[in-house]
DNA sequence: TCTTGACTTAGAGTATAGTCTAAGTAGTAT
DNA sequence: ATACTACTTAGACTATACTCTAAGTCAAGA
C-alpha cells in the first residue's frame, strides 16, 4: 500500500503520467480507501515497472494497451501475444541498430572536430 | 539537380517533410527554377543525410537547428557545435543503453512464452 | 473551526513532428 | 484549346504522450 506520490518518485515518474497509464488501462484500475485516494500493491509495481521498461524501448502506448488487454483475456490468447512481442522485438532490434549506426557518425563527426 | 519527388524516393521520406526541413531551416534554401520548382544539389544531399541520420538517432529538430544555425555563422562556433554533439552523443549513448536493456528484457518475455 | 496540503476528477492545453488541404501555376499530352 | 499531372504556398489538422487547470474532497494540525 503506497501513495500515488510515492510510486511517482520511485519511478521518477509524474503523478499525471500514473493516472494517465491507469486511464489508458496499461495498468490498473487501482485500489482506492474509502476517501478515493489510491493504493498501489505490489502487483501494480510490477505492472508499473513493465510499461515503464516497454515505453523506455519505444513501445506505444496503444501497442502496450492492446498487449496488456489480451493478458487480461486469458490463456487463449498466448499465441496473438508472442506474435505481438515478436513483432515489436523486430521493430526493437532494427531501431537499435539505427542507433548505433546513428551514434558512430555522431563520434567521428565529434572525432573530426576534436582533431582540427 | 534532382527534383523534390526523387529525393523523396531516394531516401523514403515526404515531399512534404523534405519542405517542413527547409522550412525549419534544417536545410536548403534549396534552389529553384524559373518555375519555382527546387532542384536539389548534391551540396543539399549530403546535408539531407546527416539530418536524416541525426533524426533517426533521435535528436530533435531544434537540437539539429541550433547545431546547423552554428554551423553557417563560421568558424568561431565551433567549440559550441563540439559541446553540444558531446552533449547529444551522451544523451544517445543512455538511450541506447536503455533500449538494449528493454530488448533484453523483452528477449526474455519471449523465451518465457516459447518455453511453456 | 479554519487553514493547509495532498489528493480527486474531467477536460483543456502543450510539444513535437510531421501530414493534409485548398488554391494556384507550369509544362506536357491529346 | 483543354485536360492532366506534378509542382508551389500558407496554414489548418493530426497523432502521440503527456501536462496543466479548475473545482472539489478529505484528513490533520494550529
Amino acid at each position: 500500500m503506497i501513495t500515488i506520490c510515492e510510486v511517482s518518485m520511485k519511478y521518477h515518474i509524474s503523478k499525471d503520467a500514473l493516472r494517465f497509464y491507469e486511464k489508458e488501462k496499461l495498468i490498473g484500475p487501482i485500489r482506492k480507501n474509502k476517501s478515493g485516494i489510491r493504493e498501489y500493491q505490489d502487483s501494480d509495481l510490477e505492472r508499473i515497472e513493465f510499461v515503464l521498461c516497454m515505453r523506455s524501448a519505444g513501445l506505444s502506448i496503444a501497442v502496450l494497451r492492446k498487449y496488456l488487454e489480451l493478458y487480461d483475456k486469458g490463456d487463449n490468447t498466448k499465441e496473438m501475444r508472442l506474435n505481438l512481442l515478436l513483432n515489436e522485438k523486430k521493430k526493437l532490434k532494427e531501431k537499435i541498430k539505427c542507433m548505433n549506426d546513428a551514434f558512430k557518425k555522431l563520434e567521428y563527426k565529434i572525432k573530426l572536430y576534436q582533431e582540427s
